[in-house]
DNA sequence: CTAGAAGGTGCGAACTTCTTGCAACTGGCA
DNA sequence: TGCCAGTTGCAAGAAGTTCGCACCTTCTAG
């Protein structure tokens, strides 16, 4: 497995638990904390809550996965190879969508010229109503 | 006053505990809620943060206030009138600059015309580095 | 193949942040 | 002035996250 050698070479030990939420993180696409124990604990019951916490924090430290905040409270964690699109959270139904980083790269370079912030696109969530609940609502 | 005005034509009753709230919030710019309760202990030393909190959710239910989340746990409140700006948030400082909406209109329209999305620019905190730091860090 | 050190896990307790129930109080209307 | 609904303060409680500590597992070296 390549998986394995993923964790080795960040100088991480290789343990099932590790592996399992990297696993989860990765199968669920974002999650939160506590949805990612409940997937890891579908393999493994008995993984505890604290473990979950302490290897996301570790995964992201080494760069394999990430937390973005979608909005309410919580972070969401994503395995980084997912991180090439921008998530568009609907304030209603609370879905979160999709779309291609590229939609805001004019956004992004306009904030660079002008301002000098260099925005992590990736780590922002977009607010606002999707196209369903709007029909809906109107 | 006015300010008393604004509150009766919400059909809210008027309480000092009221008008602090949300003058605190007005001085503040954006606030946690925990902020905006030492605020207004500055004046009114007695008030609880309950009250705080029911206070920013009454006020933001008619619409003289609006929470946006600036990136960790807890959400932060604005006068509704200075929803006129973006929230430039610098992960390693933590400081929240601002930018003027339009940088983001052609972003917004992207968003509209290709995906249905509406997007509540006043809602989403911008994440990434400041100047400053950017400065600093390279 | 085995033993030891470093690192990881499980468990429970403590914290922080926010919410809720309830009794007492107060602003606004008649 | 007096009543009623809306508000407040207090305290308990829920949810999410962190921390300390003892035990266990992985990896390295011999």
């Amino acid at each position: 497995m390549a998986q394995q050698h993923e964790l080795r070479e960040k100088g991480l030990r290789l343990t099932p638990q590790r592996e399992l939420v990297l696993a989860a993180v990765r199968e669920l696409g974002h999650a939160t904390p506590e949805e990612v124990a409940e997937k890891v604990r579908q393999s493994h019951p008995g993984i505890n809550l604290s473990t979950v916490y302490r290897n996301l924090e570790t995964l992201e430290n080494v760069g394999l996965v990430q937390h973005t905040h979608l909005g309410h409270g919580g972070a969401t964690y994503h395995a980084a190879e997912e991180l090439t699109h921008l998530h568009l959270v609907c304030g209603i139904c609370g879905s979160v969508g999709d779309a291609p980083i590229d939609v805001a790269a004019n956004f992004v370079n306009t904030l660079a010229d002008d301002y000098g912030f260099k925005t992590d696109v990736t780590h922002f969530a977009v607010y606002g109503t999707c196209a369903e609940c709007a029909r809906n609502d109107i």
